[in-house]
RNA sequence: GGGCCCGUAGCUCAGCCCGGUAGAGCAGGCGGCUCUUAACCGCAAGAUCAGGGGUUCGAAUCCCCUCGGGCCCGCCA
């Protein structure tokens, strides 16, 4: 992991290359390679040549060599870049002393630019017959095994650059991670929100139940807090005037790393003016259909991927949450049994939550025990219990319910959206109490958020959806950690 | 926080049960080879067996502790 004192055996022939390379008046790390092309372009010139043939344009390409094949007087070398991999083909009569030279000095990991005219070899393979290689910068650490990659699963977190290098699906995945953000952010725009950017140190972290990050201005002589989720913020924008605003970015949840989990996560978050919680399920609904298509489309090695659309085809199922869970529990009654009735329900169904909690917190437990997992397509679970949910508006019509929904599928929450309060003494309220119940914590109070309440909020909606797990789902894969590029790790003890 | 599992050459892995001088493939070195693509053939080299302690004549192997990681459970409304 960390350097050895001593310089080890491998990285001192290629540094011994290296010397070679200055030796000869050559810079092994030069500035620029001019003209250079996606090997891709070379590969399709390629296309039509019959075997030995030579097409006629010098095409120019650089990348990262992932092998080298040696024959005597000739040798093949795979050189992989952003657009996929191309052989060179070598030859000593064709290159002259530059065939020895650069067979001595280049290795597996180097970084390499050459030129040639496109061709393609008896077996079939497209290839360059280099004129010219140069180096453009040499690796000193070899690269690992080119045939089985980096499985170290710990050099994979720690070491992701070298995981990348050496794996081309694995880049794979997090340019699809980066398309479904991106199509998301495509997708809010074209609904006609406006992006904000809002603070991420803020004097107190509010908008969710969660430990913040804390750290110190040294200007202000003041603690400060790494937010926790963006909804505070984005609510003032409705207050100053703006209709329909969104944040996509990282909040920070002082809690543990899990398969599901980290600490540092990506949001988005929406609020929409003079609409309601159905409104917001519409536009959810058409996100991830878009997003899903989007995925599918760009991406169809990926089985998820090209699952996504039929997965996430309008209308998605919808379940009221009260309903949902006693037809799952066999039982009904359960939104009016008293709090250490249910306690015991969630006891038996091995929750352990203090015994303090207040209803909600077991009714959550239960539905994450007998429904959550139980919803393989995505799900709208609509209408929950006022108890679990103190920041909603009230139902209009359903008595101890609140306008709420939240999207499920394979246990994973997609999506939890409100019909948003927007009275400030009730905020005021409901802040308070929830100071009370958490008083141990410090959870400090957002008294100017209730100020901008006073100014008047108008009626909207709010969502805000968990991206890495979003993201999860449409790409197939079961732990964060693969879908998040440096995912946190312990320190390492520093040697010595 | 609890349980189970893993850490051996730069990389991928054997060896551990049942203690007896640490093995292979890739990569690297030297030699051979002008169509290979996990190229091939030969030779030589490469190890703080995660770290520390213990048991033993003898420990990669058995025991204890520590560090790091993985999986499951719990917590995170």
């Amino acid at each position: 992991m960390s350097a050895p004192e001593e310089t080890h055996r491998l990285e001192a022939e290629r540094l011994a290359k290296l010397e070679r390379v200055r030796a000869r008046g050559a810079e092994p790390y030069p500035w620029a390679f001019a003209g250079r092309v996606l090997s891709a372009r070379a590969r399709e010139a390629c296309s039509g040549l019959a075997p030995g043939a030579e097409g006629p344009a010098s095409f120019r390409v650089a990348g990262r060599l992932r092998s080298i094949r040696e024959h005597g007087r000739s040798a093949f070398l795979d050189l992989e870049d952003a657009s996929g991999s191309l052989q060179l083909f070598l030859e000593a009569e064709h290159l002259g002393a530059a065939y020895a030279q650069a067979l001595s000095e280049l290795d597996p990991g180097d970084i390499v630019g050459a030129e040639g005219r496109p061709t393609v070899t008896r077996r079939g393979e497209p290839s360059l017959r280099v004129s010219g290689i140069e180096l453009l910068a040499k690796a000193i650490h070899p690269p690992p095994e080119k045939h089985f990659g980096l499985r170290d699963p710990e050099a994979r977190l720690r070491q992701r650059y070298v995981e990348l290098l050496a794996s081309p699906e694995s880049r794979r995945r997090f340019e699809a991670r980066s398309e479904i953000v991106r199509e998301m952010r495509r997708f809010m725009d074209a609904e006609g929100f406006l992006e904000a950017e809002t603070a991420g140190l803020l004097p107190v972290a509010g908008g969710a139940a969660a430990a913040p990050f804390t750290t110190h201005s040294r200007y202000l002589d003041a603690e400060l807090q790494l937010r926790i989720s963006l909804e505070l913020p984005l609510k003032r924008l409705l207050v100053g005037g703006f209709e329909r605003v969104f944040e996509l970015g990282h909040v920070y949840r002082n809690e543990d790393l899990d398969s599901t989990h980290s600490p540092e996560y990506t949001m988005l978050e929406a609020y929409w003016a003079y609409a309601d919680y159905t409104d917001m399920r519409g536009l959810i609904e058409r996100m991830y259909a878009r997003v899903a298509g989007h995925v599918a489309e760009r991406f169809p090695e990926l089985p998820a991927a090209r699952e996504a659309p039929a997965l996430f085809r309008p209308p998605f199922a919808a379940v009221d949450f009260g309903q949902e869970l006693e037809s799952r529990m066999g039982r009904t009654g359960i939104l009016e049994l008293p709090v250490d009735e249910l306690r015991a329900l969630a006891r038996s169904a091995g929750a352990t939550v203090p015994d303090g909690s207040p209803a909600g917190v077991f009714l959550d437990k239960l539905f994450e025990h007998y429904v959550s997992p139980t919803l393989d397509r995505p799900t709208f679970v609509l209408d929950h219990p006022e108890s679990t949910t103190p920041l909603a508006k009230r139902h209009r019509t359903k008595p101890g319910r609140v306008e709420r929904f939240e999207l499920y599928c394979r246990d994973l929450e997609l999506a939890n959206a409100y019909t948003e309060l927007n009275d400030p003494l009730e905020q005021d309220r409901r802040f308070r109490r929830q100071m009370e119940a958490r008083a141990e914590d410090s959870y400090a109070l957002d008294s100017d958020f209730v100020e901008a309440l006073r100014y008047g909020m108008p009626p909207a909606t709010g969502v805000g959806v968990g991206v890495d797990r979003a993201v999860m789902l449409l790409l197939g894969v079961s732990s964060i950690k693969d879908i998040l590029l440096f995912p946190q790790t312990r320190p390492k003890e520093r040697p010595g």
